[in-house]
DNA sequence: CTTTCATATGAATATCTGTTCATATGTTAT
DNA sequence: ATAACATATGAACAGATATTCATATGAAAG
């Protein structure tokens, strides 16, 4: 007759326990999941480069554009996921959108993982 | 006759000089897609869950595949990339491997991330 | 040395993601 | 109204990625 839950691991230290506790203190499923949506936004070398140009001032789609090298739909995707999750805020005039960072976050994120990476 | 260097937008204000000002002033493309990559590696649910799981205490591969409800080999997968990245370091200790998270900036990022949500 | 257990790895597959192309929307100027 | 321009959007395709399955490695126990 074996254990009602079984362990992978043999009886070693703390391990069932530890995971019991584990599973109680995790944050709920809906909350990781969301961080992990939000750093996913940062993973990717476009939109990374739309945020560092926003770092400056705010931008026009097509000035993007141009100092990225990229198409303008390609941008203007990418804008519409930084929308989305609201790391740009946007300012029309005339036939412009005008893109600037949404909050300090933003910069703060960027630079614990530049930080991170200068070791 | 048009200008060397066309601009998308017409002369609106100062789009063609902050376009030229940018370009120079991006850190290299290299680091931004250096740092793409690191958040890419936060940018999964599985991964940020065995991060948090380790912000408790360092753990064996077989109890944090139990702790997130998840097959030893996907753990171990993402333990790969997450060791791959200097996000988790690791200790061999007979059969049995144990990782822990390798520096505080997993901390940090991660918090900030969450402040972001928080809104 | 053979078995068992914890972990790692390679290949295959299904899903997701970013760019492109074509086109739509909405604004300004003629 | 119509043309020109800035931006947005939808569909399609190519490349990336996470999980699974099968199997390999490596350590401890019998």
């Amino acid at each position: 007759m074996k254990q009602p839950e079984a362990e992978c691991c043999e009886v070693l230290e703390v391990h069932p326990d530890t995971v019991e506790k584990l599973k109680e203190e995790l944050p709920p499923e809906e909350l990781l999941y969301d961080l992990a949506e939000l750093f996913k936004v940062f993973g990717d070398s476009t939109r990374i480069k739309i945020l560092y140009a926003l770092f400056e001032s705010e931008l026009c789609v097509c000035d993007i554009a141009q100092t990225l090298g990229m198409t303008q739909t390609a941008v203007s995707h990418q804008l519409r996921v930084l929308k989305a999750n609201k790391l740009v805020k946007f300012r029309k005039e005339g036939k412009n959108v005008f893109y600037s960072l949404d909050d300090d976050h933003v910069r703060r994120i960027i630079d614990q993982g530049m930080e991170h990476l200068g070791e």
